[in-house]
RNA sequence: GGCGAAGUAGCUCAGUUGGUCAGAGCAGGCGGCUCAUAUCCGCCGUGUCGGGGGUUCAAAUCCCUCCUUCGCCA
């Protein structure tokens, strides 16, 4: 089958964290991958794409133990939130590996074997602050107060043996590569940070865990005291999966085509040690595609921010191809995007529903009026000049499209296309095919042919980005299924005859709030209000607590300001005075996340510590979080002031931690 | 602090190698059409292309510098 084909195209996403919830992030990275694996079968490549979940590690284990059940058990059960989701997205992919799976596990002890009798793994000896919560060891320099400088936490100093991958050694070779392959990543702003990194001496990579700090692991095969660590066995799943040291015929088809789609994240863990440990492995290197954040109000999006938003939601309430179109129109491969509700229903009320459902509604509807609802003959087209310009856009398209795509421009490709649906509302106004019908109906036949066929390369061409609604309307416009190939997609395939069936509108409009508080200025009336444009700077100071009363003279705020505040019900965990403060508490605050939020609250001379344990709370989740002597608070506690001090507001009666207040 | 990137119309951004590169979409204004989801089509921008300096016959596009923002520094 592989010689008949163009080439081989093998993608790849990261292997999410088990533990996480599926957000937009996650969403955004698998269909990217999948619209880039389907575009690549349009170009006649044989492609294959992989996903799956990351299942080992420190936190696996301690969710599990949390939930009185084995690691196994909690990842069989967790690995479900990513694998059911991406069927409901449209996602197709070819694959989904679990580093759990047998076939995957193998294939890790099998590597580390082949690097350890080679002397490219060796025994040493670490130390340093360890942090479980990040699953980091940290020097004294790096930690904040003597606690972990990312989340605040406890840290514990180690030090013990450790096995080493010999990373340094392959330095030089790395910086050539670099050099030599200017494509091996993208955005080539990525590429220059990675040169970056290597202008500092490359060190040994420590690749175990002692089986006694750390269980839920892959045990080396030459020391049954330890297991890998998370990423070396982690990484390995882009070759288990299709094949190293048990399918290596198919293994070594697919790996030397392989692209890796990552988040900025986790770059350097891809170019530098997944690569180094392939050259060690003296395995083909891939090509790596680091992708931006969606921000959310220009801010990222993040679960200690609790303003992730969840693309099941956005889903269920506008559609999969919408959700898909937005995400692969709106943002740039590799530069970040904002993310809004206002946004998303721009694009899909202009792009979808104006141009592209409006103008097969308004042929279908025409031709079902007027030519008896087939596809009419193409005849001499419209007999205007119009139809060489619109066939030569139609024409051009499936080779620029292709063009940008193997470019990485996926929302050019998307725009391009949409251009072409624009020129077609055009030809359609120009040769006014519903007035000729009086007089020429030929002639007029002729345009909707023309348009129809128009539509249909678009269609076809934008098939990737949202294969069920490209489907059902190409067989609404009477061109039967999408080409296999875009060489297929030739001018005249559209033939006379075919039944033109469209119950509805296939974008219906949604309404667009008023005004979008993060890009737009508010409308007339808002103007009257000079301080709707200063909200940013009149909001509250993220002091630990709600200054006394101001109450008159605020502004007024539209609705959707309000909106912006996350405020939840949190149960107090622990409370303790934070030293050098009088006033300060530091609280662990259970808001029905993974962990709990450590909030840093100005209340210590109401309320003893000891008085808050249990109390339930309302926080101000989405805060930036920031530090209050030396300590990092990611929210705010609402509290009311008087003379007698401040009274901290909770619900009426007990609430689950986590529940949204409005 | 070191290294890197970016600053283009009210908003979001295109502008590969210097010479129709001063643009698109959205917003706003005016007009047209009525087949269509109040949809579609046309017309309307005197933007110091962040500031300043330089190279060149010619720079948003190259060099220097300053300002601002962002990213990376295991």
């Amino acid at each position: 089958m592989s010689d008949t084909k163009k080439g081989v195209y093998y993608i790849t996403t990261p292997i999410y964290y088990v533990n996480d919830k599926p957000h937009i992030g996650h969403a955004y990275c698998t269909v990217l991958a999948d619209v880039l694996a389907r575009y690549h079968r349009l170009f006649g490549l044989e492609t294959w794409f992989l996903t799956g979940v990351d299942e080992h590690g420190q936190k696996v284990q301690e969710a599990a133990a949390k939930r009185g059940l084995t690691p196994q058990q909690h990842c069989d059960e967790m690995q479900a939130h990513f694998r059911d989701l991406w069927p409901t997205l449209d996602v197709k992919n070819d694959d989904f590996i679990r580093t759990t799976e047998p076939r995957h596990e193998r294939v890790v002890q099998e590597a580390l074997q082949r690097l350890w009798d080679k002397g490219e793994i060796y025994r040493g000896e670490y130390e340093g602050f360890y942090s479980p919560r990040v699953e980091k060891f940290f020097t004294e320099e790096e930690l904040v107060d003597g606690k972990c400088p990312e989340t605040g936490g406890d840290v514990t100093r180690i030090k013990e043996a450790n096995y080493f991958f010999r990373m340094g050694k392959y330095q030089d070779r790395l910086l050539q590569h670099l050099h030599d392959h200017p494509d091996c990543i993208r955005p080539e702003s990525r590429r220059n940070e990675v040169l970056g990194f290597l202008q500092k001496p490359l060190q040994d990579l420590c690749i175990s865990r002692p089986k006694a700090r750390l269980a839920w692991g892959i045990p080396l095969p030459f020391d049954a005291d330890y297991v890998t660590y998370v990423w070396f066995d982690a990484l390995l799943n882009y070759c288990s999966a299709i094949g190293l040291y048990h399918d290596q015929p198919r293994f070594d088809r697919l790996w030397p085509n392989v692209t890796h789609l990552i988040g900025k994240d986790i770059l350097t863990t891809h170019s530098v040690y997944w690569t180094t440990m392939l050259m060690a492995l003296e395995l083909p290197l891939p090509k790596i595609i680091a992708h931006g954040w969606w921000l959310i109000d220009k801010t990222k999006m993040s679960k200690s921010l609790g303003n992730v938003v969840n693309p099941l939601s956005m889903k269920d309430k506008y559609g999969t191809d919408s959700l898909r179109y937005f995400l692969m129109r709106e943002m740039v491969v590799g530069l970040d995007a904002d993310f809004s509700e206002t946004a998303f229903l721009k694009r899909h009320n202009y792009d979808l529903a104006n141009d592209l459902g409006n103008l097969a509604n308004r042929l279908v509807k025409f031709a079902e009026r007027s030519m008896g609802g087939v596809v009419p003959e193409q005849g001499e087209g419209s007999g205007t000049p119009h139809d060489a310009d619109l066939r030569a856009m139609a024409e051009a398209l499936p080779g620029r499209v292709k063009d940008l795509v193997d470019d990485i421009r996926v929302e050019q490709a998307v725009e391009a296309t949409i251009a072409l649906v624009r020129r077609v509302n055009r030809y359609v106004a120009e040769t006014e095919p519903f007035k000729v019908i009086k007089t020429d109906p030929a002639k007029a036949a002729g345009a909707v042919w023309m348009a129809l066929e128009a539509l249909r390369f678009a269609l076809n061409c934008l098939w990737p980005v949202m294969p069920s609604k490209c489907e059902a309307l190409l067989g609404a416009i009477g061109a039967g299924e999408p080409v296999a190939t875009l060489d297929e997609l030739t001018w005249g395939g559209l033939k006379p005859g075919g039944a033109l069936v469209l119950e509805s509108a296939p974008f219906p409009r949604f309404d667009v709030p008023e005004f979008d508080a993060a890009t737009d200025v508010a409308p007339a009336a808002a103007k009257v209000e000079p301080p709707v444009q200063a909200k940013a700077e009149a909001a509250p100071e993220a002091a630990p607590v709600v200054p006394a009363a101001a109450a008159e003279a605020q502004p007024r705020i539209a609705f959707p300001d309000f909106a912006k505040v996350d405020l939840r019900v949190g149960t107090v965990l622990q409370a303790e005075p934070v030293t050098g403060s009088d006033k300060l508490l530091r609280l662990q605050v259970d808001l029905g996340e993974a962990e709990p939020r450590q909030v840093v609250a100005g209340i210590g001379k109401a309320y003893a510590p000891g008085d808050l344990v249990g109390r339930q709370v309302v926080i101000v989740a989405n805060l930036e979080p920031r530090k209050v002597f030396g300590q990092l608070s990611s929210g705010m506690i609402l509290a009311a002031s008087d003379d007698a001090g401040p009274a901290v507001l909770a619900p009426a009666r007990p609430i689950p931690p986590g529940t949204k207040v409005s």
